[in-house]
DNA sequence: TCTGGGGTCCTGTTCCGC
DNA sequence: TCTGGCGGAACAGGACCC
């Protein structure tokens, strides 16, 4: 059972498959991926149905309908996405006062305040299932890891309240990919030393994994496989970049092409950053070459600004001064160190999360 | 089996001024 | 005049997340 719960995260059940489903019920039942038609698409999303083949988001489509050559393939509507994930905050918020939304779908939810806060979860789901018909997963813990590794540990419709101590037991014989910020890359490289459970990572000399991975990252791999994490919300979070970035459906060899595109898409990120009012000095290109090596350039310049005339011209000479070697798969353009337009409070809320 | 798009953060390197 | 150490800023790449 709980003691001290702090923190509850909250997590739309396969959001955007669950919103087409909520829009076309007569896909109810049946296997839906949410994802793009192109060559080179991958999906975003898929329903549990379609997750019985083996599908899964970020799996090349291609795959996927190998996997599942039933399965309906939806294209992605992000207007609707953004409607439903208001709605689903609106409730949130009026559930909670301090709250830090995660993308479209996840937020964590500050319950120091409330007098029964398992109730009140319980209600808010379904609150959330009633006005929206959408369903949704809940954790409940101490701190933001434990929140959010509970939440995911009973999907769907998983309601689940661990203390610390419950979650190190719980999940000790899982793999460390389990716990947010141990991805495949770190998990290989444990698995290399003979680390293959979060128990395991709990148990081994901090040393160890400071000579392996550094005096910051070590120390801080045993924290999570602890479940040790903080327990502060950032309510307010402001971008500290905004990018723009196309993988075309085949690589493309000519420069002037490519500086068409590249321009192109600096244009729509000006668009962007002029509706926002927001002004960089940094000026990134990305280039994804035909072999898959990725290669950033980036420009600081003296005065921030939005002007498509000002980042597509910094964007080009990026561009024609690396000259790519090989084709090219993905073009990107990026703005950043953005001019100080928030108070001291704002910059106070961009403390780091974990 | 052939890998999206939009982000954040961390680390190592290089450059520059003192 | 040359060299070296040091710290900060900028840059590049990588890992990770939704």
């Amino acid at each position: 059972m709980c003691g001290v719960a702090p923190i509850a995260h909250l997590d739309v059940d396969a959001f955007y498959a669950s919103v087409e489903l909520q829009r076309r019920p007569e896909l109810r039942g049946l296997p839906v991926i949410v994802s793009g038609s192109g060559p080179r698409a991958v999906v975003t999303t898929a329903s549990y149905e379609a997750r019985r083949f083996g599908v899964g988001s970020a799996m090349p489509t291609a795959r996927a309908r190998r996997l599942c050559p039933d399965a309906v393939l939806v294209a992605p509507d992000f207007d609707a996405y953004r409607q439903a994930s208001r709605a689903v905050m609106a409730l949130v918020r009026r559930a909670v006062e301090r709250v830090e939304v995660v993308g479209l779908d996840e937020a964590y939810l500050d319950l120091v305040d409330l007098v029964a806060p398992r109730a009140a979860m319980r209600r808010l789901v379904s609150d959330i299932h009633a006005a929206t018909g959408l369903d949704c997963s809940i954790g409940i813990g101490p701190n933001r890891l434990v929140a959010k590794v509970a939440s995911d540990a009973e999907k769907p419709r998983g309601f689940v309240c661990l203390t610390r101590e419950e979650a190190c037991t719980r999940f000790a014989r899982h793999p460390p990919g389990l716990v947010p910020g141990i991805g495949p890359k770190t998990a290989s490289r444990l698995e290399a030393m003979g680390i293959t459970t979060l128990g395991a990572l709990a148990a081994t000399p901090v040393d160890t994994l400071v000579a392996r991975f550094g005096a910051n990252h070590g120390p801080d791999l045993q924290r999570r496989a602890r479940f040790e994490a903080s327990a502060i919300l950032t309510p307010v979070r402001i971008a500290v970049s905004e990018s723009r970035e196309t993988t075309f459906d085949v690589d493309i060899s000519d420069a002037v092409r490519l500086e068409e595109i590249l321009s192109d898409l600096a244009g729509q990120l000006c668009q962007r950053l002029v509706r926002q009012e927001r002004r960089g000095r940094n000026v990134a290109i990305k280039v994804r070459l035909s072999d898959f090596t990725t290669v950033t350039r980036a420009r600081t310049i003296a005065e921030p600004t939005n002007d498509p005339r000002v980042v597509s011209g910094v964007a080009l000479e990026l561009l024609r001064e690396y000259a790519p070697a090989r084709p090219v798969r993905l073009l990107g353009v990026r703005v950043a160190a953005f001019e100080q337009a928030q108070t001291d409070s704002d910059a106070d809320q961009l403390a780091l999360p974990l």
